[in-house]
DNA sequence: AATGAATGAGCATTCATTCAT
DNA sequence: AATGAATGAATGCTCATTCAT
């Protein structure tokens, strides 16, 4: 299965460092920026403290970046394969589907919880910002796809429930997910453990599809 | 049913106007702000634009409301029967609860589409405000009380599989559906018809829940 | 004759203000923008030291003027009626037409010392700003025009020379007398006196037009 | 007539290139100078864009100019010959000085025509720069005073208008043609041929000086 | 109650110039 | 000689909020 070919946000941006100091300085700067807008948010972080956090003057900042999307961007490429929707993996006919499922579902609760921050920040960058909502959706598009595509496997092994669109159903059902997390690991709604979390999910996936256990 | 518990913000606010012609310069001013919020959204919304397109002076807005938060509260308030969460309604036995389930995620489906500029401000208030997010939280958690009790009484009845958490089942299947309606007709993704997504999270809901069809 | 009908500047500039305070603001914000422009230049002058100069808070600049080109155009609004070109009034036919050119010359080299510094500014913003080029091109045009009239009446008459081309030789002859007050008053070049100035262009004029003495 | 002896603005300079490579380079930059300037204006014009459009780093700019105004005196020196005032040539007893004027006024035009945009950057530049304020007045002086001569001579001769002063006259003549040239060539204002620019400038001329034809 | 003028903090961005390699 | 990264000063403009009429 390997990375996710998300593509890099079409951002306009500053050509490659073309010395190793540059290099070393741009880095400093997508740190930085990453700290200040885990800690500030997108809207609230400043150019300049995150020229401050990285030790480099003012300037020094539209070296590399364009503004302040554009070193978002940046950080989002840096995790970009954390970044995760539900997605199930390729399975052989003799996995067993629910195992599938529920691995699928854990991997991801776990992985929006270790970067909580940075999934919020998307979110909140989403509401924002056109460039990213684009992005948000391209990403979407690309796992319910995906799932999709195994779902309709699972219908045609008359394994799942072959009324369901799969496209539809494949996208509803990681949202759902999504969502869950978001609520859960951004939000701060509730207080439900990851285990519990997953059972539940997979149980609802499962019985949505119409999996017999 | 009746309406929505969900008190009103606990916002900082004036006292309510003591002659007529307060009464209506306020209501020109929520009106206003409705107007401009949908146009503009909420970040962008300046509390002068709102002055203006009520027609009083920019002081004026003062007279009534604390600040954007304050007016946006009161906007909410006055279409607060709109802003819906997914709910089941209460069922006796004899009724079908596919129907049930159906006839819920339509309506609100309908419901969200109708008002969608006034929900996707909710999202984008959510991000920005903590009063709101609090406010948004609230009404999930009111909504998943009310599912999961149904919910439990389906399980009661042999209906519903009953190894479901009812409170997390619930509120991950309204997440579903309100999150879709988000995402359908607030970011424009996808453009399947609202007949389509009730039929699929419908036989999503019931697969799920374990409902025998 | 009376006042030159140069319309304003098709400038973007806020409204009027409503009350007579806003009016004065509005005033000393004029008047300190003249001292500034005439101590500073057009482009040294930073639209803070006019708030300052004009002791009002930055921000209320913005309530009456939508920046530096703005509060210009209303500085020169206000001394339209001094800022001429060489212009010959209406003459009979009794009149001595080397005591019209004369008096016109005059005239204008006074108002040109007098209104130096404005009349340096106005070339230095031409040289920046196209709107100003524009204004200085209609002006021009509208005094070549008027000249124009009168030299060809005197031709008419059998005393001007026949073969000029009367647009262009009236627009050339007001750009000699023009460009040689800008020369001495706000280049600094030569020590020559208004008197002497005075004299050698209207014999000039008078010699170029054909007219005897 | 020879060059003019107009010296090198007393620009402060670095040394002149020691080796070949360095003497590439510094003329590289003079000619991306002068495209950048005739593109961009003198003030808009940046040091960046001079070294990239002369394709070498940014600091190396530095190693032959001391900055923006240091590289337009060298891109002058360039074209020192085309920079010119109206002047007539020396002339013998048995010329007709209508013919001497003429052909001095219609040489003036079209090199000013052709060199437009570099005159414009001389105005340009003037207004902005002291240090070229002082050199054009130098330039100005040393015509006006080689044409007062020749004015002189007429005189003398009985050609011309013994009542003018000689130095201002010629001044005034000189003035009245490069401005309009100004104002036709790089202003764009009218739209009159230079042969009908140079005749009706050359029958002021004469008129002015009360040469008979 | 309404008016509307005044306030003033807050921050992004550019670009000439330097200087270590 | 050339490179190109780093510096950092400098200022325009918005808009929520107050308050004198």
């Amino acid at each position: 299965m390997g990375a996710m070919p998300t593509r890099a946000l079409p951002a306009q941006t500053r050509r490659a460092p073309a010395s190793a100091r540059g290099a070393r300085t741009r880095q400093a700067l997508v740190e930085a920026a990453r700290t200040v807008f885990e800690r500030d948010g997108f809207i609230d972080a400043r150019i300049t403290d995150i020229s401050a956090e990285a030790g480099v003057a003012a300037g020094s900042f539209y070296t590399y970046f364009t503004g302040k999307e554009d070193v978002l961007a940046a950080v989002l490429a840096e995790v970009e394969d954390e970044m995760l929707h539900p997605r199930l993996r390729e399975f052989a006919d003799r996995d067993d589907p629910v195992t599938v499922i529920e691995t699928a579902n854990r991997a991801y609760l776990e992985a929006y919880r270790r970067n909580a921050k940075l999934m919020g920040l998307m979110e909140e960058v989403a509401q924002v910002d056109e460039r990213f909502r684009r992005l948000r959706r391209r990403r979407m598009r690309a796992f319910a796809e995906r799932n999709a595509q195994a779902l309709a496997r699972l219908q045609e092994q008359g394994i799942a429930d072959p009324a369901l669109d799969p496209r539809l159903a494949a996208q509803a059902l990681s949202v759902m997910v999504s969502r869950m997390a978001y609520l859960r690991y951004v939000d701060g709604f509730g207080n439900d453990s990851t285990d519990a979390l997953a059972a539940t999910l997979t149980r609802l996936w499962t019985g949505a599809l119409g999996i017999r256990r």
